[in-house]
DNA sequence: TCCCTTGCGTTCGATTTTCGAACTCAGTTA
DNA sequence: TAACTGAGTTCGAAAATCGAACGCAAGGGA
C-alpha cells in the first residue's frame, strides 16, 4: 500500500492525515489562513518551488478545500485561491497545531502573530470535548474501540 | 529557504506544521493513538518502508514527541516507542482533523473504530474556543495580528 | 504596431526522498 | 547447530522536489 491509498482508506482520520500531511500542504494552508491567495505570493513568501506549488494547489481545488475565485486589477480579470466552507473548517486544525506550538514549541519567543476573539480580545485555543456532557476530553479520557 | 527551515521559523505554527506536514509523520501518529507501538506492527499495519519508518520515528524521538520505552518478551529486552506527555498532547491536533474528516470526507461511511468518552460515552469532537469567554470561535471570529 | 510588464503557470535537467528487497545482528528456541 | 524474530541498515531503482528558464495572454506605453 503506497502513501497514496490512505487517501481512500475508509477511515475519517487517515483521509485527512494523508491529504494534510503531503509535504508543504500545512504550511500552505497556515499562509492561507494569514491571508494569503495568490500564486505569486504564497511563492514569495513560501519560498517554495513553482511546480510543486501548482501541484499542492491543484490538488486542494480538487478536495474543494480552495475555489478560485475571479477578480479585477488593472482592468484585467484574474484569479486568487480561496477557502470555501469545507477549507473554513480546518481552522480547528490548524489552531490544534498552534496550541500544541505554543505549548511546546516557543522558549518564550516573540510570535509572528497574534490572534484574539474580535466579540472580547480574549485568546484562542483548541481543545476536545465530549458531544454529551461537554467536558473537556484528553487521549486518556477517551476509549478508542478499534475494527482494524 | 527549503522546507526545512519552516521547521526552525519563529512561529507557533509553522514549527508544529513543518514537524507534521512530512510525510507518514501523521499517519504514524494516527496509528500510535490507536495503539501500535512497535517497529514491526507499524511497518506491518502502515506498509511504510523500513527506512522511512526510522527516519520518523527518530525525528519524532529527538523532537521528544515519542520515547522508547525497554520490554521484555520471551526473556529478552525490546523497546516500543510509547508517546510523552508532549506527544499525548497532539491529540487535539489528530480529533480536528477527525472531527473534519467526519464532517466532509465520510459519505455515510462505516468508520474504522469509534470513539467515545469513558465517562458518560458521548461522542468526541475538537473545537476553538476563546480562553476569556469561552465562545466557541470559527476563522471568521478570530482577528489575526500578523507581523510578517 | 512593437515591445515591455505582470500574473500564472509549464518544462526540464539535477538533486533529494522514498521505495522495496536483501542483508545484518543479537538473542532464542528447536 | 540451524532456524527464527525484532529491529534496524544498505543499496540500486523510482518518484518527488528543486531552481532556473520558458510560455502565454492581457494591458500599457511609444
Amino acid at each position: 500500500m503506497p502513501y497514496s491509498n490512505f487517501a481512500s482508506m475508509p477511515c475519517t482520520l487517515s483521509r485527512p492525515a494523508a491529504l494534510l500531511g503531503e509535504r508543504w500542504t500545512l504550511l500552505l494552508l497556515r499562509q492561507i489562513f494569514l491571508g494569503t491567495r495568490r500564486f505569486e505570493d504564497f511563492q514569495a513568501t513560501m519560498d517554495i518551488s513553482r511546480s510543486v506549488l501548482t501541484d499542492r494547489l491543484n490538488v486542494l481545488l480538487q478536495e474543494n478545500v480552495l475555489k478560485r475565485v475571479p477578480y479585477h486589477e488593472d482592468g484585467r480579470t484574474r484569479h486568487e485561491y480561496r477557502l470555501t466552507e469545507k477549507g473554513r473548517d480546518l481552522y480547528p486544525v490548524l489552531m490544534a497545531l498552534r496550541t500544541w506550538g505554543e505549548k511546546w514549541m516557543a522558549p518564550e519567543e516573540e510570535e509572528t502573530f497574534h490572534l484574539h476573539h474580535r466579540d472580547c480580545g480574549g485568546g484562542v485555543r483548541a481543545k476536545v470535548e465530549c458531544t454529551e456532557c461537554a467536558a473537556e476530553l484528553t487521549a486518556r479520557d477517551v476509549q478508542v474501540t478499534a475494527k482494524q
